[in-house]
DNA sequence: ATTAATTGTATCAAAGAAAGTTACAAAAAA
DNA sequence: TTTTTTGTAACTTTCTTTGATACAATTAAT
Protein backbone atom coordinates (compact mmCIF):
# COMPACT_ATOMS: atom_id res chain seq x y z
CA UNK A 1 0.00 0.00 0.00
CA UNK A 2 2.83 2.29 -0.06
CA UNK A 3 1.82 3.78 -3.64
CA UNK A 4 0.63 7.70 -3.70
CA UNK A 5 -2.59 7.64 -4.46
CA UNK A 6 -3.50 11.27 -2.63
CA UNK A 7 -4.07 12.97 -6.15
CA UNK A 8 -6.68 10.45 -7.75
CA UNK A 9 -8.41 10.78 -4.53
CA UNK A 10 -8.13 14.42 -4.26
CA UNK A 11 -10.10 14.91 -7.87
CA UNK A 12 -12.29 12.46 -6.52
CA UNK A 13 -13.17 14.62 -3.34
CA UNK A 14 -13.32 17.47 -5.42
CA UNK A 15 -15.74 16.10 -7.66
CA UNK A 16 -17.95 15.44 -5.14
CA UNK A 17 -17.88 19.05 -3.41
CA UNK A 18 -18.27 20.42 -6.60
CA UNK A 19 -21.43 18.35 -7.10
CA UNK A 20 -23.06 19.68 -3.55
CA UNK A 21 -22.72 23.09 -4.98
CA UNK A 22 -22.92 25.61 -1.43
CA UNK A 23 -23.93 22.73 1.12
CA UNK A 24 -20.99 21.47 3.31
CA UNK A 25 -19.88 17.88 3.22
CA UNK A 26 -18.55 16.24 5.90
CA UNK A 27 -15.16 13.99 5.90
CA UNK A 28 -17.83 10.88 7.15
CA UNK A 29 -19.74 11.48 4.03
CA UNK A 30 -16.65 11.57 1.73
CA UNK A 31 -14.85 8.96 3.26
CA UNK A 32 -17.86 6.45 2.61
CA UNK A 33 -17.92 6.74 -1.47
CA UNK A 34 -14.42 6.99 -1.73
CA UNK A 35 -13.90 3.52 0.60
CA UNK A 36 -11.02 4.88 2.88
CA UNK A 37 -11.07 6.34 6.93
CA UNK A 38 -12.83 9.85 7.42
CA UNK A 39 -9.18 10.68 8.81
CA UNK A 40 -7.47 10.09 5.67
CA UNK A 41 -10.09 12.28 3.96
CA UNK A 42 -9.22 15.59 6.30
CA UNK A 43 -5.87 15.09 5.72
CA UNK A 44 -6.21 15.39 2.13
CA UNK A 45 -8.45 18.19 2.85
CA UNK A 46 -6.12 20.04 5.02
CA UNK A 47 -3.18 20.10 1.77
CA UNK A 48 -7.01 21.53 -0.57
CA UNK A 49 -7.21 24.20 1.96
CA UNK A 50 -3.63 25.63 2.13
CA UNK A 51 -3.86 25.78 -1.62
CA UNK A 52 -7.35 27.56 -1.08
CA UNK A 53 -9.25 25.00 -3.32
CA UNK A 54 -11.72 24.01 -0.36
CA UNK A 55 -13.15 26.04 2.28
CA UNK A 56 -13.77 23.73 5.77
CA UNK A 57 -16.15 24.73 8.77
CA UNK A 58 -15.91 23.24 12.06
CA UNK A 59 -18.40 22.48 14.48
CA UNK A 60 -21.64 20.59 14.43
CA UNK A 61 -23.17 21.05 10.64
CA UNK A 62 -19.28 21.76 9.50
CA UNK A 63 -17.84 20.14 6.63
CA UNK A 64 -16.08 21.07 3.26
CA UNK A 65 -17.56 22.86 0.24
CA UNK A 66 -15.14 24.23 -2.91
CA UNK A 67 -13.46 27.79 -2.61
CA UNK A 68 -14.31 28.15 -6.34
CA UNK A 69 -16.17 27.33 -9.24
CA UNK A 70 -15.29 24.06 -10.38
CA UNK A 71 -14.25 25.90 -13.73
CA UNK A 72 -11.43 28.00 -12.11
CA UNK A 73 -10.19 24.93 -10.37
CA UNK A 74 -6.61 23.68 -12.52
CA UNK A 75 -5.99 19.76 -12.32
CA UNK A 76 -2.10 21.17 -11.95
CA UNK A 77 -3.29 23.51 -8.87
CA UNK A 78 -4.86 19.96 -7.24
CA UNK A 79 -1.35 18.50 -8.03
CA UNK A 80 0.76 20.82 -6.59
CA UNK A 81 -1.25 20.87 -3.81
CA UNK A 82 -0.18 17.42 -2.80
CA UNK A 83 2.88 16.10 -1.45
CA UNK A 84 2.99 13.84 -4.41
CA UNK A 85 6.30 12.07 -5.03
CA UNK A 86 8.47 12.81 -8.15
CA UNK A 87 8.01 10.92 -11.06
CA UNK A 88 11.19 8.74 -10.13
CA UNK A 89 13.37 9.16 -7.07
CA UNK A 90 17.15 9.93 -7.24
CA UNK A 91 19.56 7.08 -5.58
CA UNK A 92 18.42 6.19 -2.56
CA UNK A 93 22.10 6.02 -1.18
CA UNK A 94 24.41 9.21 -2.86
CA UNK A 95 26.66 7.75 -5.33
CA UNK A 96 30.15 7.48 -5.24
CA UNK A 97 31.78 10.98 -5.37
CA UNK A 98 34.86 9.96 -6.43
CA UNK A 99 33.66 8.25 -9.95
CA UNK A 100 33.11 11.47 -12.14
CA UNK A 101 30.07 10.19 -13.01
CA UNK A 102 28.36 9.81 -10.07
CA UNK A 103 29.55 13.05 -9.37
CA UNK A 104 27.47 15.33 -11.46
CA UNK A 105 24.55 12.71 -11.90
CA UNK A 106 22.53 13.79 -8.88
CA UNK A 107 22.45 17.03 -10.55
CA UNK A 108 21.59 16.40 -14.24
CA UNK A 109 19.06 13.90 -13.09
CA UNK A 110 17.59 16.52 -10.72
CA UNK A 111 16.99 19.13 -13.38
CA UNK A 112 15.95 16.15 -15.57
CA UNK A 113 13.41 15.66 -12.63
CA UNK A 114 12.55 19.22 -12.93
CA UNK A 115 11.73 19.65 -16.30
CA UNK A 116 9.65 16.67 -16.17
CA UNK A 117 7.41 17.61 -12.93
CA UNK A 118 7.10 21.00 -15.31
CA UNK A 119 5.59 19.12 -18.41
CA UNK A 120 3.18 17.43 -15.52
CA UNK A 121 1.69 20.53 -14.57
CA UNK A 122 1.46 22.13 -18.30
CA UNK A 123 -0.55 18.93 -19.39
CA UNK A 124 -2.40 19.45 -16.59
CA UNK A 125 -3.41 23.00 -16.71
CA UNK A 126 -5.22 22.22 -19.75
CA UNK A 127 -7.87 20.75 -17.33
CA UNK A 128 -10.43 22.01 -14.95
CA UNK A 129 -12.29 20.10 -12.75
CA UNK A 130 -15.26 21.26 -14.75
CA UNK A 131 -13.82 19.68 -17.93
CA UNK A 132 -13.73 16.43 -15.37
CA UNK A 133 -17.36 16.73 -13.79
CA UNK A 134 -18.72 17.09 -17.72
CA UNK A 135 -16.54 13.74 -18.47
CA UNK A 136 -17.89 12.10 -15.40
CA UNK A 137 -21.24 12.77 -16.26
CA UNK A 138 -21.38 11.33 -19.73
CA UNK A 139 -19.85 8.17 -19.12
CA UNK B 1 13.53 2.80 0.84
CA UNK B 2 10.23 2.81 -1.22
CA UNK B 3 11.01 5.39 -3.37
CA UNK B 4 11.85 3.83 -7.20
CA UNK B 5 14.85 5.29 -8.23
CA UNK B 6 15.43 2.93 -11.21
CA UNK B 7 15.27 5.86 -13.71
CA UNK B 8 17.94 7.11 -12.07
CA UNK B 9 20.74 4.64 -11.67
CA UNK B 10 19.32 3.34 -15.23
CA UNK B 11 20.90 6.74 -16.69
CA UNK B 12 24.10 7.07 -14.40
CA UNK B 13 24.52 2.76 -15.56
CA UNK B 14 23.92 3.56 -19.10
CA UNK B 15 26.00 6.31 -18.69
CA UNK B 16 28.67 4.61 -18.00
CA UNK B 17 28.61 1.62 -20.23
CA UNK B 18 28.51 4.64 -22.87
CA UNK B 19 32.32 5.79 -21.69
CA UNK B 20 33.46 2.10 -21.34
CA UNK B 21 32.07 2.05 -25.57
CA UNK B 22 32.83 -1.49 -26.59
CA UNK B 23 34.45 -2.94 -23.26
CA UNK B 24 32.45 -4.90 -21.08
CA UNK B 25 31.63 -3.60 -17.70
CA UNK B 26 31.48 -5.92 -14.80
CA UNK B 27 27.83 -5.63 -12.25
CA UNK B 28 30.26 -5.29 -9.20
CA UNK B 29 32.21 -2.32 -11.09
CA UNK B 30 29.06 -0.19 -11.48
CA UNK B 31 27.75 -0.98 -7.98
CA UNK B 32 30.73 0.83 -6.66
CA UNK B 33 29.88 3.81 -8.78
CA UNK B 34 26.09 3.90 -8.26
CA UNK B 35 27.37 2.60 -4.15
CA UNK B 36 24.60 -0.19 -4.13
CA UNK B 37 24.54 -3.96 -4.54
CA UNK B 38 25.77 -5.86 -7.64
CA UNK B 39 22.38 -7.66 -7.75
CA UNK B 40 20.11 -4.56 -7.49
CA UNK B 41 22.42 -3.39 -10.94
CA UNK B 42 22.31 -7.04 -12.57
CA UNK B 43 18.07 -6.99 -11.83
CA UNK B 44 18.34 -3.60 -13.79
CA UNK B 45 20.39 -4.19 -16.63
CA UNK B 46 18.49 -7.42 -17.09
CA UNK B 47 15.54 -4.62 -17.74
CA UNK B 48 17.46 -2.81 -19.66
CA UNK B 49 19.04 -6.29 -22.02
CA UNK B 50 15.02 -6.91 -22.57
CA UNK B 51 14.56 -3.47 -24.24
CA UNK B 52 17.76 -4.12 -26.05
CA UNK B 53 19.36 -0.94 -24.87
CA UNK B 54 22.38 -3.39 -23.65
CA UNK B 55 24.16 -6.98 -23.99
CA UNK B 56 25.33 -8.72 -21.26
CA UNK B 57 27.78 -11.96 -21.67
CA UNK B 58 27.62 -14.39 -18.85
CA UNK B 59 30.99 -15.80 -17.70
CA UNK B 60 34.38 -15.01 -16.94
CA UNK B 61 36.02 -12.06 -18.66
CA UNK B 62 31.78 -11.45 -18.98
CA UNK B 63 30.00 -8.18 -17.96
CA UNK B 64 27.65 -6.03 -19.80
CA UNK B 65 27.68 -2.96 -23.15
CA UNK B 66 25.57 -1.09 -24.76
CA UNK B 67 23.78 -2.45 -27.10
CA UNK B 68 23.56 0.96 -29.82
CA UNK B 69 25.29 4.13 -30.08
CA UNK B 70 24.35 6.57 -27.46
CA UNK B 71 23.44 8.74 -29.92
CA UNK B 72 20.69 6.09 -30.81
CA UNK B 73 19.60 5.77 -27.15
CA UNK B 74 16.49 7.49 -26.10
CA UNK B 75 15.65 8.70 -22.63
CA UNK B 76 12.17 7.54 -23.35
CA UNK B 77 13.56 4.15 -24.38
CA UNK B 78 14.75 3.91 -21.04
CA UNK B 79 11.54 4.83 -19.28
CA UNK B 80 9.68 2.29 -21.07
CA UNK B 81 12.35 -0.57 -20.07
CA UNK B 82 11.06 -0.22 -16.66
CA UNK B 83 8.87 -1.09 -14.27
CA UNK B 84 8.31 2.54 -12.83
CA UNK B 85 5.18 3.31 -11.33
CA UNK B 86 2.79 5.86 -12.77
CA UNK B 87 2.79 9.15 -11.49
CA UNK B 88 -0.15 8.97 -9.20
CA UNK B 89 -1.87 5.93 -8.09
CA UNK B 90 -5.33 4.52 -8.45
CA UNK B 91 -7.26 4.77 -4.96
CA UNK B 92 -6.05 1.56 -2.98
CA UNK B 93 -8.97 0.01 -2.25
CA UNK B 94 -11.88 0.39 -4.97
CA UNK B 95 -14.45 3.34 -4.72
CA UNK B 96 -17.91 3.01 -3.51
CA UNK B 97 -19.80 1.55 -6.98
CA UNK B 98 -22.54 2.43 -5.37
CA UNK B 99 -21.93 6.47 -5.13
CA UNK B 100 -22.14 7.39 -9.10
CA UNK B 101 -19.10 9.54 -9.11
CA UNK B 102 -17.46 6.87 -7.51
CA UNK B 103 -18.02 4.47 -10.45
CA UNK B 104 -16.71 6.31 -12.76
CA UNK B 105 -14.12 7.80 -11.25
CA UNK B 106 -11.50 4.81 -11.89
CA UNK B 107 -11.78 5.12 -15.89
CA UNK B 108 -11.29 8.63 -15.70
CA UNK B 109 -8.55 8.62 -13.71
CA UNK B 110 -6.91 5.61 -15.65
CA UNK B 111 -7.27 7.86 -19.16
CA UNK B 112 -5.51 10.74 -17.42
CA UNK B 113 -2.77 8.27 -16.11
CA UNK B 114 -2.43 7.46 -19.64
CA UNK B 115 -2.21 10.77 -20.83
CA UNK B 116 0.31 12.22 -18.90
CA UNK B 117 2.39 8.81 -19.03
CA UNK B 118 2.39 9.85 -22.43
CA UNK B 119 3.54 13.29 -21.90
CA UNK B 120 6.38 12.25 -20.23
CA UNK B 121 7.74 10.12 -22.87
CA UNK B 122 7.44 12.80 -25.27
CA UNK B 123 9.49 14.58 -22.91
CA UNK B 124 12.18 12.09 -22.66
CA UNK B 125 12.12 11.12 -25.98
CA UNK B 126 13.76 14.59 -27.15
CA UNK B 127 16.47 13.62 -24.91
CA UNK B 128 19.11 10.64 -25.99
CA UNK B 129 21.79 8.99 -24.11
CA UNK B 130 24.69 11.28 -26.04
CA UNK B 131 22.95 14.70 -24.54
CA UNK B 132 23.53 13.33 -21.27
CA UNK B 133 27.37 12.49 -21.59
CA UNK B 134 26.94 16.34 -22.74
CA UNK B 135 25.81 17.65 -19.89
CA UNK B 136 27.65 15.30 -17.44
CA UNK B 137 31.18 16.19 -19.22
CA UNK B 138 30.46 19.93 -19.67
CA UNK B 139 29.64 19.98 -15.67
C1' DA C 1 -25.05 26.60 29.72
C1' DT C 2 -25.12 22.12 28.03
C1' DT C 3 -24.96 18.81 24.66
C1' DA C 4 -23.97 16.92 20.25
C1' DA C 5 -21.48 17.08 16.05
C1' DT C 6 -17.55 17.88 13.44
C1' DT C 7 -12.88 19.25 12.03
C1' DG C 8 -7.84 19.17 12.93
C1' DT C 9 -4.10 16.74 14.38
C1' DA C 10 -1.14 13.69 17.01
C1' DT C 11 0.26 9.09 17.52
C1' DC C 12 0.63 4.47 16.61
C1' DA C 13 -0.21 0.06 13.91
C1' DA C 14 -0.64 -2.39 9.55
C1' DA C 15 0.41 -3.18 4.88
C1' DG C 16 3.09 -2.92 0.92
C1' DA C 17 6.98 -1.82 -2.14
C1' DA C 18 11.66 -1.10 -3.18
C1' DA C 19 16.28 -2.00 -2.07
C1' DG C 20 19.76 -4.82 0.06
C1' DT C 21 21.64 -9.41 0.92
C1' DT C 22 22.81 -14.22 0.46
C1' DA C 23 23.15 -18.16 -2.15
C1' DC C 24 23.81 -20.82 -6.00
C1' DA C 25 23.12 -22.73 -10.79
C1' DA C 26 24.64 -21.93 -15.49
C1' DA C 27 27.85 -20.43 -18.71
C1' DA C 28 32.15 -19.00 -20.57
C1' DA C 29 37.14 -18.30 -20.60
C1' DA C 30 41.71 -19.58 -19.34
C1' DT D 1 39.16 -28.27 -14.32
C1' DT D 2 39.13 -24.02 -12.15
C1' DT D 3 37.85 -19.35 -11.97
C1' DT D 4 34.93 -15.67 -13.07
C1' DT D 5 30.73 -13.66 -13.97
C1' DT D 6 25.79 -13.25 -15.00
C1' DG D 7 20.91 -14.52 -13.87
C1' DT D 8 17.66 -15.32 -10.60
C1' DA D 9 15.37 -17.03 -6.50
C1' DA D 10 14.42 -16.23 -1.80
C1' DC D 11 14.62 -13.75 2.21
C1' DT D 12 15.41 -9.55 5.23
C1' DT D 13 15.50 -4.73 5.99
C1' DT D 14 13.93 -0.20 5.52
C1' DC D 15 10.80 3.25 4.24
C1' DT D 16 6.32 5.19 2.86
C1' DT D 17 1.58 5.34 2.75
C1' DT D 18 -2.65 4.15 4.54
C1' DG D 19 -5.65 2.95 8.29
C1' DA D 20 -7.19 3.46 13.03
C1' DT D 21 -7.81 5.45 17.59
C1' DA D 22 -8.08 9.21 20.48
C1' DC D 23 -9.00 13.65 21.84
C1' DA D 24 -8.84 18.85 22.00
C1' DA D 25 -11.06 22.81 19.87
C1' DT D 26 -14.95 24.76 17.78
C1' DT D 27 -19.59 25.55 16.39
C1' DA D 28 -24.67 24.98 16.31
C1' DA D 29 -28.81 23.86 18.46
C1' DT D 30 -31.73 23.30 22.25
Amino acid sequence: MAANSQFAIAIHVLTMLAKSGDERVKSDYIAGSVNTNPVVIRRLLSNLQEANLVVSQVGASGGTSLARQPKDIRLSEVYDALPCGEVFALHAKEANQSCPIGKNMAAFLCGLQKEIDKTIDEKLSQYTLRDVIEKIDRS
